[in-house]
RNA sequence: GGUUGGGUGGCCGAGUGGCUAGGCAAAGGUCUGCAAAACCUUGUACGGCGGUUCGAAUCCGCUCCCAACCUCCA
């Protein structure tokens, strides 16, 4: 593929050429879901953009190692109280029980949503001797200090003197950020309200704990993602994704953590998806502002009048781009569904078509390649789904026009449409990783259309003899069993 | 208060100086036994006020409003 594959770096906020650190691989890092929850679909967003973007990259001929963490330790609550230790002791289970049980269900949710499993996918409780070591290195380097068992990231030594230092991913200056406002007791044994534990001392009835030359403990909030980067990215790798709201302080104490251990930063490019919204607001595991996958597709929810297919609410996201905020509404989703079902009419309709043997001079098939490449372009320029689908649907009234006739098939070469349909397929499928659910249930379907073929051969025979009361009477009794009938030029087909 | 990003036609959502985004909805037409589908046509949309320019949704200034982040969160 000729065009350049432009991205939109956080770091320095604009697009930029995209150029791999090793010719023809590309190492990518996303920041994975905690696990003491079940999935939220704000998560699911995150990574069905991910997802486009690995496939993506895979499709532009990279060979890539996508690594996506699990969180299962680290976070604490108000209290100071484990996220992990607090899900076990709700649920009476182990730690790493509740971590299982939701990394189970959040495997499954991206299986739902067809998003590919990453290269490698690392617990941070797995690699605790890495993030061990990493402190040692931050501390010999002198970017951290140890206060009574915990070990804390020293910003000020980090800035040494440049104080737009820490924080020139997010835009934040340290005298500019609010006062610490929780009240942990470790708050004062940092000597300035910026820094950040790396390792933290644990409290007699902590559960999740290890021996460190510090003492028994646990690694601080944002470590597991620069250990684990370095381990199975190294020192330096090409992109570091996530979520807009990890941007501070969670990827530029990353970033700090890298320099503090290895002198130098990771990541190169800083790729951030925006929010899912609901009600003009984001939807929020502590707000309540929120409706779950599972609820969006049984309809069991207030905000939505009926269940959704996972592939219409995948289309619905890629109708957006992955930085503008999106906003959820039923109204939306409505739009979302039909306009999916037209797409995949016309696809299914597209296998069927023959080239007539007959074609001159392919204008049509030339106007097809053409709306493929551009679709293909878009793709191109920071990963623009909603442009890519814009021309996408430009070529579904192509598809359609041809199907119905308007244009002629004379128009299109066998090649031109052998290639056009491979070309559409592998975006719509391999790279948007949309799904063609119509086709996909094998024999039960192959069952059915020969079923329907009888019933719609029945009713040609009752139009072919004018009994309208009895051609209309399959026709709605298939429609209240949810099966479409339309009627062509060539004979009805149907949908369900 | 600070940081970042927004306010686009009935709804969703692209677009960064002039050329139709696209989807859904709506109106008219073609087709059809009727309908649906499909195709064709139709929308003087860019928060407000100024400014720059031959020309601005797009650049600049001011202003109003919204969201996220600054506390676990994709």
């Amino acid at each position: 593929m000729p065009s350049e594959l432009t991205l939109y770096n956080t770091l320095t906020r604009k697009k930029e050429v995209f150029q791999p650190l090793v010719e023809g691989h590309v190492g990518l890092y996303v920041c994975g879901p905690t696990v003491y929850n079940p999935v939220h679909l704000g998560n699911c967003r995150t990574f069905v953009s991910f997802d486009v973007i690995y496939r993506y990259l895979m499709a532009k001929g990279y060979k890539v190692r996508y690594v996506r963490n699990i969180t299962d330790v680290g976070h604490l609550t108000d209290d100071g109280e484990d996220r992990m230790s607090r899900g076990a002791r709700l649920e009476q289970l182990e730690p790493m029980e509740v971590a299982q049980k939701f990394s189970n269900q959040f495997h499954d949710m991206m299986r739902t949503f067809n998003a590919l499993p990453p290269s490698i996918e690392p617990r941070a409780t797995g690699h605790i001797i890495e993030q061990i070591e990493m402190v040692r290195e931050i501390l010999a380097n002198g970017y951290a200090y140890e206060v009574n068992g915990s070990v804390y990231f020293d910003v000020e030594a980090y800035n040494n003197g440049n104080d737009e230092r820490y924080g020139e991913l997010s835009g934040r200056r340290i005298d500019e950020l609010m006062a610490e406002s929780r009240e942990l007791k470790a708050q004062g044994e940092k000597r300035n309200p910026s820094d950040f534990a790396i390792w933290m001392n644990a409290s007699d009835d902590h559960i999740l704990r290890w021996d460190s030359p510090w003492g028994s403990g646990f690694p601080g909030w944002h470590l597991e993602c620069s250990a684990m980067s370095t381990k199975y990215l190294g020192e330096r790798f090409d992109i570091h994704g996530g979520g807009n709201d990890l941007k501070f302080p969670h990827h530029e104490n990353e970033i700090a953590q890298n320099v503090g251990a290895c002198q130098h930063a990771g990541a190169r490019y800083w790729l951030h998806t925006n929010m899912l919204l609901m009600n003009g607001k984001k939807m929020s595991k502590s707000d309540g502002n929120t409706i779950s996958p599972e609820e969006l597709f049984t309809g069991d929810s207030i905000h939505v009048s009926e269940g959704y297919d996972p592939m219409v609410i995948r289309f619905f996201m890629l109708q957006s781009h992955y930085r503008s905020t999106l906003d959820l509404s039923d109204e939306a989703l409505q739009a979302a569904k039909k306009g999916y079902q037209r797409l995949l009419e016309a696809w299914n309709s597209l296998q069927e078509m023959q080239a007539s043997g007959s074609a001159q001079n392919g204008t049509v098939g030339k106007e097809l390649t053409a709306g493929l490449e551009a679709a293909y372009a878009e793709m191109d320029d920071d990963f623009n789904t909603p442009k890519a689908l814009a021309r996408v649907f430009e070529l579904v009234s192509r598809i359609n026009a041809l199907q119905g006739g308007q244009l002629s098939l004379d128009e299109i070469t066998a090649r031109q449409l052998t290639e056009f349909r491979d070309g559409l397929g592998k975006l719509l499928f391999d790279i948007l990783g949309l799904q063609n659910r119509a086709s996909a249930n094998g024999a039960d379907r192959e069952a059915l259309d020969k079923v329907m073929q009888i019933v719609l051969d029945l009713r040609q025979q009752a139009r072919a003899d004018k009994d309208w009361a009895l051609s209309d009477k399959l026709r709605d009794a298939l429609q209240d069993a949810g099966v479409t009938v339309k009627d062509g030029k060539d004979g009805a087909t149907w949908s369900v």
